[in-house]
DNA sequence: TGTGCCCTGGTA
DNA sequence: TACCAGGGCACA
């Protein structure tokens, strides 16, 4: 599941491959992906060079050198996969960009519930989000803020992109399990030292997933993401911090993984 | 604030 | 073969 870590390392691949590069050819190749890149879309993207790209929480943007930009989201299962021409295309492939240097990128998505959607130039707005969490923009009292009048369950809520950008189900599960705070806990009662913990296991998971990324995962197929998780997706096993078994249950439809001796409401 | 929908490959 | 996974959005 791409987050923060991950999207941040799609990103500077997407650089690598075709910063600087004109599109001569762009391919919709599913259904639910021309929803968003119309035909009309694909025209105005072709002879276009990529100027500019940047992550903004879960959200890649590709600046175009008119202005316009191509947005781009993974949701569930989206990534980039580079190849040239005459590869045969990856399993997939949703959307094709082939550059006239001869840069080939494919967006492949299993699911097909991932975003690539044209902007015309000027058109484009950031929706509302919240700090981005490796920054110094993302403070305790920042945090204390976003939680103030928030009386759900903290899990979800920190899923919302307005109180912190780019965590998602997997690293919110995590950063409550590294900061012993119990994920039903209703966000506007935990305490400011509390939530000082939780703001560091935040930055501590997504700094150690995107490590692993960079330096481990992709060269070691040993070294999985599964590997790294201390309770997602760990029902049942033993806490490795306390011993006591793993809990999974619900929120917002979402499955949340927990300690319950040592994550404390 | 919570629920269901979009999607489809992988798994039980 | 049925069900599960979940990011973001629309809707109740």
């Amino acid at each position: 599941m791409p987050e923060l870590p991950e999207v941040e390392y799609a990103a500077q691949r997407l650089k690598t491959a075709v910063l600087g590069h004109t599109l001569n050819r762009v391919r919709v190749l599913h259904p639910a992906t021309a929803k968003y890149l119309t035909p009309a879309a694909v025209r105005a993207l072709v002879g276009r060079r990529v100027d500019r790209i940047e992550r903004r929480a879960k959200i890649q943007l590709v600046h175009l050198d008119d202005g316009s930009v191509l947005e781009v989201h993974f949701r569930m299962t989206g990534d980039w996969e580079f190849s040239t021409p005459g590869d045969e295309a990856p399993r997939f492939e949703r959307v094709r960009l082939e550059t006239q240097e001869g840069a080939v990128v494919s967006f492949v998505d299993s699911r097909a519930l991932g975003v690539v959607r044209w902007h015309a130039p000027g058109e484009y707005i950031l929706p509302p989000l919240g700090p981005e969490p490796l920054t110094e923009h993302f403070t305790v009292e920042s945090l204390q803020r976003a939680l103030a009048s928030r009386r759900a369950p903290i899990k979800p809520v920190l899923l919302d992109q307005r109180v912190v950008s780019g965590v998602g189900n997997i690293y919110a599960s995590e950063a409550l399990w590294v900061a012993k705070i119990n994920p039903n806990t209703i966000a506007n009662t935990i305490t400011k030292a509390r939530l000082t913990r939780l703001r560091d296991a935040i930055r501590e998971v997504l700094n150690a997933a995107g490590e692993a990324r960079y330096y481990g995962t992709q060269q070691d197929p040993n070294n999985t993401s599964e590997a790294r998780w201390r309770v997602y997706d760990r029902e049942g096993e033993e806490c490795i911090r306390c011993g006591s078994a793993i809990a999974r249950i619900v929120q917002a439809a979402r499955s949340t993984y927990f300690c319950r001796r040592c994550q404390k409401a």
